[in-house]
DNA sequence: TTTATATATTGCAATATACCAATAAAGACA
DNA sequence: TGTCTTTATTGGTATATTGCAATATATAAA
């Protein structure tokens, strides 16, 4: 049905799938990588860089926004995004926690 | 159209997204919750501890392993899975990499 | 006030994803 | 052999996602 039955999993399950899924498009990846480089920029940038149509890159910066990843403050005509170094440091907690167990040294399968 | 253009990304960008995306779904985050408490278990434990139909989990799971963040060994007609170690220390990399950064300490929007 | 610039929104088409019922496949066991 | 158990596959429906053209919105600049 192409719609995730989101009740049957903890909070904690479906707030990692949605912090994982905003990374899950290469668009959103190179969006991240050239914030991380120049710190901040306009929309207009992203759209060169990443190479998509302006609407398709302000609909992937929106989809960014609102899970808090990044933040835009409208400057004139412009918007400059950056990241949100709060949740930026939120996912790397997740992601190392998650990522950072321990397995047996062996794989049984 | 439901269709991404990975020709205009970078190897390393559809990687990442590729590698995220597979955690960006809650059944295949509780799949691997339980795998990392078990270590190992069959399909139809899966079906149990998440409670969505066998086939759905099926393939969730095949997708999992197409990644090859998990492996699968048939035992009869049962099929064990367990975590692959090498490819979940290449996501624990992956991720310390991408949110291991350091970002200036105000926000600028 | 008109025009230019930058971004957001709307509307649409095409593909992808999530889910399950039914069924197939294959080994275990009587 | 026939039945049971377990998992994979098929087929179908409904929703989600990706992408862009066209348009709306809003500020800047002439």
């Amino acid at each position: 049905m192409g719609l995730t039955k989101t009740e049957i999993y903890t909070k904690e399950q479906n707030k990692i799938a949605a912090m994982a899924k905003v990374i899950g498009h290469p668009a959103r990846v190179a969006i991240l990588q050239h914030l991380l480089k120049v710190q901040s920029c306009i929309c207009g940038d992203l759209v060169d860089v990443v190479g998509l149509s302006q609407p398709t890159i302000s609909q992937h910066l929106r989809e960014m926004k609102s899970i808090g990843l990044i933040g835009g403050s409208i400057d004139g005509t412009k918007v400059c995004y950056c990241i949100n170094k709060k949740t930026y440091e939120e996912f790397r907690d997740m992601f190392g926690n998650f990522f950072g167990q321990n397995l047996n040294p062996e794989d049984c399968c």
